[in-house]
DNA sequence: ATTGAAATGGATCAGGG
DNA sequence: CCCTGATCCATTTCAAT
């Protein structure tokens, strides 16, 4: 990853339909370099993909909540089996598993608040192996398009250690 | 959105970078056709945008966690302003801004367990307005890129009401 | 690893159903 | 609102550096 392979990874995660021209000017090398390093992007699976993007609000999902669940047994088949089971939902944005309290954090859109008591109490209270469902409404949720590479060292101001 | 429309958006969500022949031929209309459903899409909202998407272990950030902060004052604005100013950092994913006992829950993906120590504790609990700053680590997290419309009504199986 | 040029194929628009 | 067909332009390949 140098400062080129970088600056394509910028620009496509800002917008992935621009031309390879256009790229390829605005990093200052070739088309056909630009091309290639773009592939070489995707082959190491450093870009993993380019997608479309859908406003939940026009959806018509503008009620977002995360549901923090425990699963039982606590074994890995169990954990896995529910975090793939949430994310094939159609109301599902996203599954963490996590440590602490809970093993499962499913971020979800809906219609309403209707909808999502619905969502709760009938798809998920009910299962035996989700025990412990809480639901945490969200406000807002924002995502960064750009991710990058972090510098070795993230104390940007102060270091535990000063020698 | 007729089912025109939502194969469009299904299909642009899974490759953004499709052409639009072969969108145009998998949903069964005209090229000019297609580009203009897809204009169309972009142009009501619901299609917000494309992007490429990066590996977060590819660019050397392995430890995702997600960390509670609550906000002091509890204000509009001050909750507003750490949700930007917490967007805006490197490490950040996303930030969920939420009901319940924490105000914001922050997404963060970075290289290392040391570097994750350093963050919350020199970037994070130093801040007076950051208050119970409680970290959870992310053993894995799963995204599905299709987001759909949802039928009016939630329960697939077994309602509340049964007229 | 990068480039320039040639050919293949897609985006786009006008005109008509 | 949708399609057909023509033009223009981007993508892609490849030989050479």
């Amino acid at each position: 990853m140098d400062a080129v392979d970088q600056a394509i990874l910028r620009r496509l995660q800002r917008d992935g339909r621009q031309t390879n021209r256009e790229l390829a000017e605005a990093v200052g090398i070739a088309p056909s370099t630009a091309l290639e390093r773009t592939r070489a992007l995707r082959a190491r699976g450093v870009i993993t993909g380019v997608h479309a993007v859908a406003d939940l609000e026009a959806l018509g999902r503008g009620v977002q909540a995360l549901i923090s669940i425990r699963i039982r047994p606590q074994s890995r088949e169990a954990i896995e089996a529910a975090r793939d089971s949430l994310a094939a939902l159609p109301e599902t944005v996203g599954v963490f598993v996590v440590t602490g309290n809970e093993d499962v954090l499913v971020h979800i859109a809906v219609p309403s608040t209707a909808y999502l008591r619905d969502f709760v109490l009938d798809r998920l209270a009910r299962r035996k192996e989700y025990v412990d469902v809480r639901t945490i409404v969200v406000y807002d949720h924002v995502a960064p398009a750009e991710q990058t590479e972090l510098p070795a060292d993230g104390s940007a101001s102060g270091r535990t250690s000063r020698g």
